[in-house]
DNA sequence: CTGAAAGCGCTTACAG
DNA sequence: CTGAAAGCGCTTACAG
């Protein structure tokens, strides 16, 4: 490719210097005098010189950048990661991209041009199964943080939703109604795994106290099917307690109970999982995770292994909380 | 940085063969004997090779790699945006990278590393002023396309926002009712800057039907602060058709509605704007944006100026739908 | 403080 | 089909 565009010898040369001081120009290093420093900075001005990044990388061997992949991309959530992971970051000047990894199309590409996750300083990876997904393309040297998974490999930073399932179990049990539950089914390896784990910490509180569940329903990440599946549950049981492993089905299950007139911590009882504002809103009781301080965390760790910190992995857990609401 | 790891010429020299046919092998030219490939393959395994981006796209000169950049990450929208040019990009062998700008500081690491932007080989720039924010920043030959906002300077793709909001204008003006609206206050420079075209559109369309709107309300994009306005309003007025300027507002509103026993198409009116699932769920009467369908368009054109194709920039507007439903 | 030069690790005509 | 070599555009000791 032929994109004859403004290089650093064409400045140099413009200004009268070597190629040298001007890269010390736009590094801001601390050893030119004002004097060139003034003259090299008019004529990058005047040329519209822009440092190929490339080249850049390729002689200091850092991006600046590190690399974030997303299961998918749900918002509120990983929203609130990534300002949480960013705070960390930008005080040693990096920043963040996004990969959303929603689609096996996606992921193929990360597999058969791997290089390119090679093109940052470190990996931020949520909610997937690292270890078996990604680690063989990953080469030894990057720096990699796992969150929402605990991985075999490297350092993960997560909550504890075994634990978080107790607490919806310790809850829920405590009432007189036929327990279900609604979770999301992982059709994919692509899919995030925290729920079976949550579903499980449920299963061991109410067992203990000998309760059995009714029905698990495993469903996609989708309104519709959250809705219709409340619809099943309200018509087999008018005296039910529901634990939805995500507030993205708890909505919809509210949403029924109202439309059929139930009225909740009276008909019928919702634990939730995650505490986004739509929890907030509509007052159900929910586990709250520390969304920002994970992503914060992991962030800090990430950086500490950027700059060689060496260690065997290690897990950061965190613990979730019941908020208890109205319902 | 010495960070030693296995180059092209420890392959080559391992195999016993030129650097130029490893080349040849790790981008699967045709030219290269069976035999030879073999032998290369295996010894990159041996070696666990993996070649250097930077260097590979120091002298190819591409990534085949696009960027995006979203002012925020709200979810459903964005994802569907990305899914509709991840389908274009493919044909073609590139992915894309996600930039949310939802912060002053990632803004600024924008400006102040720019080469960042020109990490890739493409730019898709969602919901911004993209002329004057980053037009700048933005190498005179970077193929660029804005979408959800005409620019001067490169190929948009949009909706026509405010044709959009004539629809919602001429459906809510229909029934005897104090109009209000409540839409999105741009606060900061990197907020989306769709709302205002919408609110235009409903302006002109009930002005032509001699009515006025009782109140405009500015807020932010926020659930709490949705739900408050819907008081408010409720409380002024117990007869009203409120349009909303996205979906993520509607919600709250019809919840409140709810909470106060209001009936929809009876007690009050409400037209929305996006048609996401949300709308769907809760049969709120909405303007469709054909999403997916922007999202491909951009992919397509995006390629093209990849590809060399030169033009002056034009806009490509897409119409959105009155989606009629029970509000 | 500054310039000349080596080197980062690839790709790609070129010549065979 | 393949190797030797130039070149991509920077950074960074090195020597002054």
């Amino acid at each position: 490719m032929k994109r004859r565009s403004v290089t650093i010898k064409d400045v140099a040369k413009k200004a009268g210097v070597g190629v040298g001081t001007v890269s010390r120009v736009i590094n801001n290093s601390p050893h030119v005098k004002p004097k060139t420093r003034e003259k090299v900075i008019k004529t990058i001005e005047e040329l519209r010189y822009l440092p190929n990044p490339h080249a850049r990388r390729l002689s200091s061997g850092h991006t600046k950048i590190i690399t974030t992949i997303f299961p998918q991309m749900v918002g509120e959530f990983h929203q609130l990661l990534l300002s949480g992971l960013d705070r960390e970051l930008e005080k040693e000047g990096y920043t963040s991209f996004v990969y959303p990894l929603y689609s096996e199309n996606r992921y193929n590409f990360v597999r058969e041009s791997s290089d390119f996750v090679l093109g940052t300083d470190g990996l931020i990876v949520d909610a997937l199964n690292v270890d078996k997904l990604l680690s063989s393309f990953i080469p030894k040297k990057m720096p990699v943080v796992s969150v929402e998974y605990e991985s075999e490999t490297y350092d993960s930073v997560l909550v504890d939703n075994y634990y978080g399932g107790i607490l919806a179990g310790d809850y829920l049990a405590n009432f007189d109604k036929d327990l279900y539950i609604i979770t999301h089914k992982r059709e994919s390896k692509l899919e995030s795994c925290v729920f079976q784990e949550r579903v499980n910490g449920f299963l061991e509180s109410i067992e203990r106290k000998g309760r059995k569940v009714k029905e698990i329903f495993e469903i996609q990440l989708d309104w519709i099917q959250a809705f219709n599946t409340a619809k099943r549950i309200f018509t087999q049981s008018k005296n039910c307690a529901i634990f939805t492993t995500t507030d993205y089905f708890a909505f919809p299950v509210l949403e029924y109970a109202r439309v059929i007139g139930l009225e909740p911590k009276k008909d019928f009882y919702l634990c939730s999982f995650d505490n986004l504002t739509l929890s907030d809103i509509l007052k159900i009781t929910t586990i709250k995770q520390p969304i920002v301080e994970m992503g914060s965390i992991a962030g800090r760790i990430l950086l500490r292994k950027i700059q060689g910190y060496n260690r065997k992995p290690q897990a950061v857990v965190l613990k979730p909380e019941l908020i208890l609401r109205n319902t």
